[in-house]
DNA sequence: TTTTTTGTTCAGTTTTAACTGTATAAAAAA
DNA sequence: TTTTTTATACAGTTAAAACTGAACAAAAAA
């Protein structure tokens, strides 16, 4: 009788938090899936996701990888079982703010790179052409540099906890 | 004779510091606007942008909205000329720093309420039917949002510069 | 006022990303 | 080893987001 009642509550912290770790970059499904994960808080395997969504197993093969590779969730042992088992990792807050962090900072950094190189693409050609005026686009790539190096500084020290 | 190589660098720049504002959660084209009005360093109308861009007029004109929406861009008034000029703001680091940390902090406080208001339903439940057991899905429902306030503690100190 | 210019809305199209199912590979059991 | 079970690669499909162009609205000039 009040069964469906606190399934309804189950279903929508489902649908919520899906919401929610979808903010960090994850793609729909790989946000359900993930939420699934922390919901069930036990192993599951490909197949038990895959039905619990309703989706295809290779759609779980997928997304469960990548979850994995930002260590949002491990692979679990479990004697006398086959199928691989994964869990979510119940420190939701670091382990979202590492995966998320690390993200970040690798890509400014490489970006930061790109610039660099560029800045020095750009100091060849004013020796080969010291009549050329390069000076604005030279400033631009400097603040460009910097705004980099910000972002970067921030990051960073956040991860600091 | 050199022009060709000087150009050759902007549209590296371009290309660049586009995929830079892309992490900021702009769109491709959102991100190349912002760039090209951010080099070209004075106002721009909407005709100038869909002509150096090559896309239609308004598209631009959505886009140009959320950038302006975002504090990324400004109108600019200037006499004697009809069409409504737009400008990047110049300081990057503040602006993009201030538009990203709004939207976290906003979008996070609002799913934060969510999980509040369900956990006003749970209590609802609970006095209805005190035999149900619904401790782990508390408990749950706590760590939700714990992880919600701590997220929003973060962002709020980076706030402060 | 009417005419001209500029900006926006919205339905439809194109492009990109997400997802599926078959076929293959890898691993465990027989 | 062969057989069975489970996971992944990849081509193709479906779904979502980005973008366009015609029609409309708003504002300025005549």
């Amino acid at each position: 009788m009040n069964k469906p009642q606190t399934e309804n509550i189950n279903n929508k912290i489902l649908l919520e938090f899906t919401k929610t770790i979808e903010m960090f970059g994850l793609t729909p499904l790989e946000s359900r899936l993930f939420t699934y994960l922390y919901l069930a808080d036990k192993p599951m395997t490909l197949d038990d996701m895959a039905e619990a969504l309703g989706k295809s197993k290779t759609a779980m093969s997928t997304s469960i990888r990548t979850l994995a590779d930002q260590n949002l969730v491990t692979r679990v042992w479990k004697k006398g079982v086959r199928k691989s088992l994964y869990r979510a990792h119940t420190q939701l807050f670091k382990a979202f703010m590492i995966s998320y962090l690390n993200k970040w900072v690798e890509a400014v950094n490489q970006q930061k790179s790109a610039f660099i190189e560029l800045e020095q693409m750009m100091k060849e050609i004013k020796r080969n052409h010291t009549n050329l005026k390069l000076k604005a686009t030279e400033e631009r790539l400097q603040e460009i540099i910097q705004f980099h190096q910000k972002m970067e500084d921030v990051f960073r020290e956040v991860k600091k906890d």
